[in-house]
DNA sequence: TGGAAGATCGGCT
DNA sequence: GCCGATCTTCCAA
């Protein structure tokens, strides 16, 4: 688990993440190979690949395996440490009690991730940079969110207790998928 | 080229 | 608990 932070003016903690594992991965974008839109997992470590799902919401990943492997972790939500007004500025109308970056769509709004972010350097030069949390936080795993396939591999995690971990809100239910089975 | 699916969310009932 | 918004991506013809 790591910290992420935006321009030293957010800082924020993941509490729960998703991993993907490129084209061994039914579920993941690098399934089908490095197309246009996956190409960026196809890269190297540390960058970031932001798509839009459904049309409407941004998502982000970070790309984590080696170059060619398409290996990424979906950044699912985070509590905010530092600069909470600022993020809550980016979501006008949230609901004040509710953990402002709980969910994939919410994560990136209000962090202000978009796809001027996508393929930028986390390590580096980029807006964002990550380090690593401490040790010793209890983690969860189970099985991933508003998937379709390779359901049952438990590849979602999260810290166990956090508030601002999203979980299955509503499970798709077009083709029936009954799995959910969280805590 | 057309159609369908989709790693979601907020609002309404 | 259910529904609509909204558009990119990919597959099939």
């Amino acid at each position: 688990m790591v910290d992420a932070g935006t321009a030293a003016e957010v800082r924020a903690r993941l509490v729960e993440v998703e991993a993907y594992l490129g084209q061994d991965d039914p579920a993941s974008h690098a399934f089908r190979g490095p197309t246009p839109r996956a190409r960026i997992m196809f890269g190297e470590a540390g960058h970031l690949y932001v798509y839009l799902s459904y049309g409407v919401h941004h998502c982000a990943n970070v790309v984590c395996g080696p170059a060619g492997t398409a290996a990424a972790v979906l950044l699912r939500a985070a509590r905010v440490e530092h600069g909470e007004p600022v993020v809550r500025a980016r979501r006008p109308g949230s609901v004040p009690a509710a953990p402002p970056l709980s969910g994939p769509g919410n994560l990136c709004r209000g962090l202000g991730i978009g796809f001027a972010d996508n393929g930028s350097d986390i390590c580096g030069s980029g807006r964002m940079h990550f380090e690593a949390a401490p040790a010793g936080i209890p983690i969860s795993s189970g099985p991933r969110v508003g998937i379709s396939r390779a359901t049952d591999r438990p590849l979602r995690f999260w810290w166990t207790g956090e508030a601002a971990v999203s979980g299955a809100r509503r499970p798709h239910t077009k083709k029936g998928t009954g799995w959910w089975a969280g805590p």
